[in-house]
Formats: structure tokens, C-alpha cells, sequence
DNA sequence: CACATTTAAGATCAATCGATCTTAAATGTA
DNA sequence: TACATTTAAGATCGATTGATCTTAAATGTG
């Protein structure tokens, strides 16, 4: 009854995710976008409304698949301080290999666009939050198992050591070493004892 | 001999600076910045040769100025613990009356241009190291004075913290609560008891 | 095999961008 | 006072933006 669609959405979403994590959204252009998922203007259009639509959910699949790449370790019932070191030596790998270079999306994103969408501010400061709190119960376990200091201020810390991790986010993107990073994840680790 | 120009070329600076801070560079239209200033187009093409020439001066007007403000405060010869505590109440009386909410320029411009123009890099890198070295030496001197923990890690713990600044930056940009920032701020000073 | 529908491709739209050019007023010197 | 120079103001430039429209090929049903 009608023409099968020819391309790959989410293969297409995918690659316009990446052009948009690297250039931002007022940077890409749609014949940007068009170039590099080889998919025409119209066909864009038609599969996800607008370049705003476009946008979205490129930052929406990127919360799925990057950040649950970088984080999802911590979502674990018992994940401990094991699993927050995994964390960091994710960061550090991602930084080695490149694919952090960029930066982290929403914090691109946070910065671009600041309070004025109401859609991706939720997206941003949500996923920030579901951070801390991830940080936060691995704590409260590494507490409990006698991994960490036994006076640590858990939330305290897992607010603290998000706000690294974004700081961390920035120096990536501005192109800081790795000894860099090296020195500020052995600092944010070190608190812990 | 000729005519004498009627705006204040550094009070100029100074409102381009602003709207440059909120906006970013390619969101703010030369017609924005003439709308901002009060000077007309040619006027501003004169005295700053383009618009990324006036963007380049904001910049480094940010980093006499404001930067200065931030962070000036460690620049004396004994600066120790007291400054540190210092700069950090300053972060937070200025995201507390609004003039971090649209987080730091430097930060907003690192992550904007990321590694694409030499000259911002330079500014950006070169302020963040200059931060970076502030804190380390006030940190030694903190040390000596017996105001912090005698085997702090001085250089490493000055990077993080330079780091956890950065991150406040996008934190607020991103319209987190006061309440947030000054857990962090307490989090950041403890390590060093 | 015909037909209605949806696709892909790209021409084209108005709007906006940064930058330049034109014009005329203001200035100080000769 | 007359003139060369620099200013301010704004019209206008070509380029680029996101978005729409036109056209024709592809598809599956009746």
C-alpha cells in the first residue's frame, strides 16, 4: 500500500547524534545533517518533525546509550566503590580513545542552551540528578562494607563528585591532557579514604 | 582634524561583553550587539574590526575583569586557606545576586569553540592553568601555616578543585539551586581538613 | 494491470546572517 | 570660510539558514 522507508532511523539518529554532540545544535546545519547521514532533506523531515525534533532526540538517545554506557555500572542493587572507580576508569578510557574528546552532550547542551527549553533543561538537570543519586546509594554501600571513611558525608560527596565529573566534562572539550585528568580523578578518589 | 567619536569605546566593551556572556558567540547577531550598545554598526566594525574581533576583546575583558574579581583575591604573596575559603564565597554571593547564573564566559566559550580557534584556546587554557597555580601555591602556603592536613597532595588537589569550579560553572548555567552549589563548596573544603 | 499513497531528491522559499557601501553630518586645519 | 577627513546611520550585499514545495519513482492493494 505504500513505499517502504529506504533508511535506517535509528542508524540515521545515530550518526546525526554524533555530528550534533561535536558541533552543537546552532553549529549543524540540516545540510550538515543531510551530508552525513546521507539521508535527504526530506526524508529528515519526515521521520523526526524538525532540526528541534532532530535535536531532541539525538540528546534523548544519547542519555540511553552514552550516559547509561558511562554510568550504568552504578545500576546495580549493590553497587559499591568498586563500581564508582569503574566509573572513572570508563571516563579515563573514553578520554584515551577519544570518544570523550567532545565532551559530554549534556553538558554541551546545559551550556548552549542554558534555561531556555524547557524540554532539555529537564533532560539535563534530570540526568544530572540521576548521577548524584547513583554516586550517592554506591556510597551509602561502600559505607556500609567499610570501603570507604565511615564518616563520609554521602550525599554531600556524590553532589561533589557529579560537579567533577561536569568540570571534567569541560577540560576534556577544551582539550586538557590526560595527565590532567589522571590527577583530578586520583584527587576525587582519595577523598573517599 | 577629525571627528571626534561619540560612544565610550570601553563602556562598549564592557555591554558587548555581557550579551556575549549570556548568549555565546553565534547567537548573539551583530544587530543584537547594536540594539545592546547603542552604537551603530559601522561604529562597532571601527573600533573592533569584526564581530569575532569584538567577541576576542570581551573575552579578554572577562578575564581582567570578571575573572579577575573571581579569582584576584589569591594573587597576594602570603594568600593561604583563608583566600581559598574566599574565592569560594565570592562563587557563591555571585550566583546568590545572579551574575554567575550564565555560569563563567571562559567556560561557556571552552566548550562553544571547543579546540576550533587558536587564540580562545590559548585564552582559555592559559586562564584555567593561571587558576590552577593560584590555588596550588595558596595551598602550599596553607600547608606551611598548618591551616590544612600536612600531607595533602598540594598540586593535584589545586587541579580538582580548579575542576570542581568549572563544573559549578555549568551547573549553574543549567539553573541548579543555591543549595546544591553550597554542598559542593562545603564538599570541596573539607577535603582539605 | 491501474491507482492511491508515500517515499526520495532537490529546487526554491523568506528570513537572517556578517559585512560592505553610500550618504551626509561633524570636525579641525589652512 | 573652504576643504579634507572621519564619523554615524542605515541601505544593501551575497551567503547561508531552516523549512516548504514540486516532481517523479517506488510500492502494495484491488
Amino acid at each position: 500500500m505504500t513505499r517502504t522507508r529506504e533508511f535506517d532511523v535509528n542508524e540515521t539518529l545515530d550518526k546525526a547524534m554524533h555530528l550534533f554532540w561535536e558541533k552543537g545544535y546552532v553549529e549543524t546545519s540540516v545540510r550538515d545533517l543531510v551530508k552525513c547521514t546521507g539521508v535527504a532533506h526530506a526524508g529528515l523531515y519526515s521521520a523526526f518533525g524538525d532540526k528541534e525534533g532532530l535535536f531532541k532526540a539525538a540528546v534523548r538517545k544519547y542519555c540511553l546509550k552514552i550516559a547509561d554506557e558511562m554510568f550504568g555500572v552504578l545500576d546495580h542493587d549493590n553497587a559499591g566503590r568498586a563500581e564508582i572507580e569503574h566509573v572513572f576508569e570508563i571516563i579515563l578510557q573514553m578520554n584515551k580513545d577519544g570518544r570523550l574528546r567532545k565532551g559530554c552532550m549534556l553538558v554541551n547542551t546545559a551550556v548552549e542552551f542554558s534555561g531556555t527549553d524547557e524540554e532539555l533543561n529537564n533532560l539535563v538537570l534530570g540526568n544530572f540528578k540521576k548521577l548524584e543519586n547513583a554516586l550517592s546509594r554506591a556510597l551509602t554501600h561502600a559505607v556500609a562494607a567499610g570501603k570507604v571513611r565511615n564518616d563520609l558525608p554521602v550525599k554531600r560527596i556524590a553532589t561533589s563528585m557529579a560537579t567533577t565529573i561536569h568540570g571534567l566534562s569541560v577540560l576534556s572539550r577544551a582539550g586538557i591532557s590526560i595527565a590532567t585528568i589522571e590527577q583530578v580523578i586520583l584527587a576525587t578518589l582519595e577523598q573517599l579514604d
